[in-house]
DNA sequence: ACCATTTCCGTACGGACGTACGGAAATGTA
DNA sequence: TACATTTCCGTACGTCCGTACGGAAATGGT
């Protein structure tokens, strides 16, 4: 016997090699894929989208008034506002003993834009996707 | 300990009543948070978020091309994909024993453009935010 | 018929995430 | 000075998510 590794019949590695080789070439790379994630991951929290939406309507709100707003506890919104913080997207001023936030002056336009104000009616439509699939 | 402050010291509630109520007005519903919610949790993932822009390259792959393009193991591609394909994102045809995925014929075109697109020049940027905030 | 290949599924594990609770720091008021 | 208010921080807990491993189902070749 030969097992001759010519044929179709072998290991799996591409099946379709052309295609792979394309997908390689314009593929995102781990880094940018990572990173990608991690800015989604900040606006894949409920808390966290409506918090930057309501700060997108008004100039600045404290951490009291915008759990007000949003009806969730002022632990929520503390915590909500660090990693948005953290990460820069949102700024603090200080007058007195009361924090006011708000975007960042930097704020990227098409993260509110694209994400927040066009995904909302998207996802909507997303959702009906898998009924059809079935 | 003692509620019994009506005096205009006791809760705060609005500090600016105004704008909690503006933001009340067009605030994102809980419902919408939580459904975008959904959907940029499926693409803060480097792995989706790497075989839909792969899927968007090329017309269709298997798991074990797609994991060979991506440099990542067969099982989590398939588990990627499976939460994907739940999603209705990303659908499969069978032919023989292998399984081609590409992407939904009804694939919302601003998911990919934007928030895939886009938005990975924009993750770059992002990063940087917090550097001039320290 | 037998075996190899491709993919999926169930399970278990490690880790990250979001929340609640208690206390601390900063600040304004009597 | 003493007290109340606002917010942050550290901690603990429960939960969800992504991965790895083993086995099973479907399929094609010899």
């Amino acid at each position: 016997m030969s097992p001759r590794k010519s044929s179709a019949l072998e290991h799996h590695h591409p099946v379709v090699p052309e295609r792979v080789a394309r997908a390689q070439e314009g593929l995102l790379s781990a880094d940018d894929a990572q990173r990608l994630a991690s800015v989604l991951g900040l606006l894949a929290d409920p808390v966290r989208s409506r918090i930057l939406y309501a700060l997108d309507l008004v100039e600045e709100l404290c951490v009291g008034d915008l759990a007000l707003a949003l009806g969730s506890t002022e632990d929520a919104v503390s915590y909500g506002l660090r990693i948005l913080r953290t990460a820069g997207l949102v700024q603090a001023r200080k007058d007195g003993r009361i924090i006011f936030y708000r975007l960042a002056t930097n704020f990227p336009e098409p993260l509110l834009e694209h994400c927040l104000r066009e995904l909302v009616v998207l996802s909507r439509a997303v959702q009906g996707l898998d009924g059809e699939e079935a």
